[in-house]
DNA sequence: CAGCAATTAGATAGATCGCTCTAGCGCGAA
DNA sequence: TTCGCGCTAGAGCGATCTATCTAATTGCTG
């Protein structure tokens, strides 16, 4: 019941809420579990692998979700030119009214971990290749060749954590809504049938 | 005189070197100053702001060399398509002999602070302004007008950054290589003339 | 040379780090 | 009830963190 989480669930909110704000090695195992109404004790039963195991699951997680998110925005949008332009508008919409705190959940420790930890660092690669993959199936459906529909994901993606990292530095949308013409821009030009509009 | 650097930047260069690798929170100051080979008390007089005063001194010089290579590698291509798809050609191979590590200097910091030090988000905000200057400048040297020039200098730097989390994620240069050709044909289409080759 | 500021040098304070440990609680099964 | 187990609960360990402090040394200036 997602009504009341448990605590393994509230371990992970709170983890994946305070290293997107202060980063992996800048967040305290005791922040989180106070952050998470939690026990010291339960976050070392849950997770025995101690902060590391703890990052993983947060990116799985975190990632998982975060691309769900975006594929439910792109499916409910009429076409799929339309989807990537309305991502990155409520991408620059969210991390504005978040106090530009809310961006990509796992760039900054992914970032932060990836020549330390190679379990967080396969972790994040894992769900970046998830993210490819959806949006690739998305841009093959509207008639993209498998090989182009993934470079087209895999630029488009680059656009916005690219987008999101002058966002933040810049407390500003600019970075967001030029990336995004440009993304939606790629994307028409791959089209099989470009609208002549 | 650079041959025998000063104290003062060997603990900026050391610094650099260390918050690209494992970022802010998980650099030290006792690791800087080994690294460095200087004396504890020598940063606290060069930066008596402490770790936030280094880093946002780390942010200006870093980035401001950061920007200097790529504005070298643009200005010794015969044209700036050409320009940029070196630029992503020279960051892949870059960032692989490095062991995945050398990607862009300031961006794991910057994501780090950007919602807890005003003064290191200011300065990583004022660094990427100068780059979208300067890549700007080329892009209205090649005759595009200035709005859209820079549209496609912060597009450009987007892809960069966004192609550098992947890459690092992935132990492969797949996104970089993919995002140059995306940069290097947004380039190419804004144009005043487009070579019809 | 004397005098002074800049810099080097490192010990140390006080807080916080990740983590381990034992004890006790709550709850379903026998 | 009585056992057993998953989980809660938090005290406390050694290590490390940033920063301060005083003293020694260096190098420039008159």
């Amino acid at each position: 019941m997602s009504s009341t989480p448990t605590t393994k669930e509230r371990i992970v909110y709170a983890s994946a809420d305070l290293f997107r704000r202060r980063g992996f090695s800048g967040t305290g195992v005791k922040q989180i579990v106070a952050q998470a109404r939690a026990p010291f004790g339960s976050l070392y039963h849950h997770f025995p692998g101690g902060k590391e195991e703890l990052g993983e699951e947060v990116i799985r997680v975190a990632g998982g979700m975060y691309g769900a998110i975006y594929e439910a925005v792109i499916d409910q949008s009429p076409d799929v030119v339309t989807g990537i332009e309305e991502t990155f508008r409520a991408a620059g919409v969210h991390l504005a009214e978040s106090g530009w705190v809310d961006a990509c959940p796992i760039a900054t420790i992914t970032l932060e971990v990836a020549s330390d930890s190679a379990p967080m660092r396969i972790a994040a690669h894992e769900v970046f290749e998830g993210w490819f993959a959806k949006l690739g199936e998305r841009f093959e459906a509207a008639g993209i060749a498998p090989a182009q529909a993934r470079a087209l994901a895999i630029t488009t993606l680059s656009l916005l954590e690219g987008g999101f990292l002058f966002c933040r530095a810049a407390r500003s949308t600019e970075a967001l809504d030029v990336a995004g013409v440009q993304a939606a821009a790629a994307v028409r030009a791959a089209l099989p049938q470009p609208p002549h509009s």
